[in-house]
DNA sequence: ATTGACATTATGTACATACATAATAAAAAT
DNA sequence: ATTTTTATTATGTATGTACATAATGTCAAT
């Protein structure tokens, strides 16, 4: 019996892992409980609970109460980005940021937008168009809508000097939402925005964001041809 | 004074972040430390610390020894989805989920493949090229390599009856890898599996997994043009 | 002024204990 | 046989305590 004399949850995690990995518990099987493998790692239950309530939080083990805990089917798998702003993206590759705001007005959106965003009949919105360079290369053309009810602050920002997106992400502290992504051949708004052909594949992702019930902003994004999105599984 | 008498740490986590959302710590502040929080809530220092071990792993603070915590500037969002198995994906459609194996070969891979998977030089890998269908219509093509180093049960496997797909999530719980989405214009493999036109815009995704430091397989899914992919942030 | 030793401090973790809760199995009532 | 009630059990959580660790500031030695 060798004893590896740390009872550091990581510890006890990886000795978990080892045995998942290992098959000596294959998916869909019932591992020994909490007390049990406590006494088995010579630590306490809390330490186990911890270790394991992480895996399952990443999916590896499915757990409920008085059922037990077992290895997981994986019949779906976790995986997750970060997307930095743009600004970042782009100074990553050691490459200029520049960005041009092509439209900034208040416009009473398309009902599209309008149900998306759950906004009033007739209200407006505050539109805005702009590209994102990298270099002298069009990088992103995005396209925006920003529900002023919930941020009014935004109409005095400055687009000159900061993207909206920036100030967004450094003032607006805690949204939830939604990132659809698809693949779609520029229409020729785009396709002019981003100086590709008209029948170019680019990726366009739409991301809609939430504090509490009320919309923030709804926007799309057009990335250039070639444009790879990276994901962690 | 009302008091909410419940001292759970997802009711410590709801106050915190309310004082994140409702702007009384700003982004970048330094927010109390978890002695006092935990006066100032009347309760354990151990239930504030789990509170904000959690929002800190969400990333909506940051957290330093000694240094204390502070809202996050937030300069990055995480994103998130669940990638079934593709069987479920056309399901939960009410669609009737079908494949068809094109090839199924023990093949020296290309020069990309190899290095990528880190494959022995000459050695052989199983190729497997599959059309999932949803109803009629074809879904995804299917592009895939398998490292029978890593996997030598795989070669036993019947692919009339379970995919190669569900049986690696089924049979080999954990692994660790990369994803990458991009966007292309069909080629003509592509277009003729898909049956769409050569140069309709698809979705190409790309993943890597990883036991150890052993691949397991690279896979290319090229999904049928309209196919939009999901996230959380 | 710079370096190094040391104290300080906020977060991080481990443990024992106690109780809460959900899901299941067993027993009782219909 | 079916439904309802009750007991059981494994996970989930809260708390006090103790100690670990990393980062910072302080102060003395050079």
């Amino acid at each position: 019996m060798t004893k590896a004399r740390s009872h550091t949850w990581q510890d006890i995690q990886q000795r978990i892992r080892q045995n998942i990995t290992d098959g000596v518990w294959v998916p869909g099987q019932l591992i020994p409980g909490e007390v049990t493998l406590a006494a088995q790692f010579g630590c306490a239950r809390t330490t186990v609970n911890r270790a394991l309530r992480e895996l399952a939080q990443t999916g590896v083990i499915d757990r409920k109460r008085k059922a037990g805990t077992r290895v997981a089917m994986m019949k779906a798998r976790r995986v997750t980005a970060e997307i930095p702003v743009i600004r970042s993206q782009v100074e990553a590759q050691s490459q200029q940021y520049r960005f041009d705001v092509l439209k900034r007005k208040f416009d009473v959106p398309l009902v599209s937008v309008k149900t998306a965003m759950k906004l009033r009949k007739g209200s407006k919105a505050l539109h805005i168009q702009s590209i994102h360079y990298a270099g002298a290369a069009p990088y992103i053309y995005e396209d925006r809508w920003i529900n002023i009810q919930t941020i009014p602050q935004v109409v005095e920002v400055d687009l000159g000097q900061t993207s909206v997106n920036e100030w967004l992400v450094e003032n607006i502290p805690f949204t939830r939402g939604e990132f659809v992504v698809e693949a779609i051949e520029a229409n020729k708004t785009v396709a002019r925005a981003l100086k590709v052909a008209d029948c170019a594949s680019i990726i366009k992702s739409r991301r809609l964001t939430w504090i509490e019930s009320r919309s923030v902003t709804l926007v799309n994004l057009y990335y250039a041809p070639g444009y790879q999105m990276k994901f962690e599984i």
